[in-house]
DNA sequence: ATTGGGAAGTCCATATAGTGGACCATATAA
DNA sequence: TTATATGGTCCACTATATGGACTTCCCAAT
């Protein structure tokens, strides 16, 4: 007898089966991009991701012999290979606003003396892709390119959130519910919330020093032509710096690079 | 029984076994790298890969999972996903030559009017990174961003084997006999052995239109600061722009660009 | 020297996880 | 309508990845 089939082969999805090992290199690979600067160690790795040392060394060597890791002869830790560079650099015209938004965080960092950031969202989370530090001497280090938090933590990332529907603020919430609790003591379900409201009411995000004390942040969403934020411009600065009076200065500039990189996303084909 | 240990743990090798779907996996991923600009669909993926097509479709679902791939929603093609980009972008410090190497090829480009490249060593192969086109009405598009081709073939891969030592040129050429004679007929291991002597002579390698008829092209290699080649410089032109002549004048700004890149290597850290 | 601890790397019996032949679904061409 | 080509899926079977336990190496402290 024929299983009927309930959903009629909707589109695909709940596929996912018989692709452990490799999903399970593939978060290693990601977890040593995380890692760079000053790479990952074979012990780091193992407890990081949860693997058994040799499951996580065979996966590493597989990596390491397709050219997206390297490993160092003598420290014998793990770095992104040369093949990763080339990988990304094929998919740059894909994502080629990053090489053009650089112009504008130099503009944001130079005119306002703090640090920019470039964001893009990731489904759930939202990775650091540049970071452009300004003149003034008192400089955050929270956020470093290649960062990755889950969507509502951070200016930026909160930004994105407050613009996606509101049902999919729930979805994306509930899914980072887990590692808000565990990794974000000052954030909760509810909090988020209430932060995407306030960004929506003033149109811009601000993150109050959440992640590290003192280290303020605002923010906010790049659209494509969809209507979808998709990548993030963002403003680093110590508390004072960041004071209301302040913030009605700062929130046009980043508007208006913001506006220019979603000019750049219509106009741009791909 | 214990089992001698023949070769007492020599450094790291021949590992190796346990890691199939792994590999293949990887593979895909470099194969849908290539295909970018169009995208690759799983059937050409399925036969360029040899894998069964369950198998295959298995690793690219575990790619756009990951977020290393896209799949196209209507087009159903696979392309680079933007954690491809990211990390590349991540390991742009580690390879960042590229990026200042991008003025070298311009500054080449402009004063000579044909298409400038910058490709990188991958062991046996050689990866073109960048395509920098001059003014010059007639172009060839014989090399792309992102093409790949054995070590030899090409003049800035001539450029990188002929700087190698000779028990590794040897090497090189015998481990790709057989893509050779598969798939570059105007090419055998003697003629490259001759080209190499040719290119060591001359001081720069040439391509006379054996990858494509009338594509002419003459390279140079950069070496790293321990004398390794890693990268190379070379244009492109039609046959009547590459004489004797012209060669003469355009060798020396290639060897310039390619003096600043080496200077780059030594003083650039990691 | 000697010891100890931490990290990298390796082995191999086990059963779990991946495989692929066969099949279905959908789209475009004839 | 049939033909053909492509994307997608099922599931029995076994090839394949797994991980506990082990060895080797290195360095710092005794």
């Amino acid at each position: 007898m024929k299983r009927t089939r309930t959903i009629k082969a909707d589109v695909t999805e709940a596929t996912g089966g018989g692709t452990q090992s490799i999903e399970r290199a593939l978060g290693l690979l990601l977890d040593v991009g995380r890692a760079d600067q000053h790479g990952a160690r074979l012990t780091d790795l193992v407890t990081s991701s949860g693997l058994a040392k040799p499951t996580a060394r065979r996966a590493l060597g597989a990596l390491v012999r397709a050219g997206l890791l390297d490993q160092d002869e003598t420290s014998r830790r793990y770095h992104l290979g040369a093949e990763s560079y080339v990988l990304g650099m094929l998919a740059a015209p894909r994502f080629g606003i990053h090489a053009r938004a650089i112009d504008g965080l130099t503009r944001l960092s130079q005119a306002t003396g703090d640090t920019a950031f470039l964001s893009v969202r990731r489904d759930l989370h939202i990775v650091c892709l540049h970071r452009e530090e300004g003149p003034f001497p008192i400089r955050s280090h929270v956020l470093q390119a290649g960062d990755r938090h889950p969507l509502g933590i951070g200016a930026g990332s909160l930004a994105v959130l407050a613009a996606l529907p509101d049902d999919e603020v729930d979805r994306v919430i509930a899914a980072n519910t887990g590692i808000i609790q565990e990794k974000y003591p000052a954030y909760s379900p509810a909090s988020l919330r209430s932060a995407v409201m306030r960004t929506r009411k003033e149109g811009y995000a601000l993150n109050p020093g959440l992640l590290m004390k003192g280290s303020w942040g605002i923010g906010v969403a790049v659209c494509d032509p969809q209507g979808r934020p998709v990548y993030a411009v963002s403003l680093a600065a110590i508390e004072d710096r960041l004071d209301e009076t302040r913030r009605r200065e700062l929130i046009p500039m980043l508007k208006l690079e913001a506006e220019k990189l979603e000019r750049l996303l219509r106009d741009a084909p791909t």
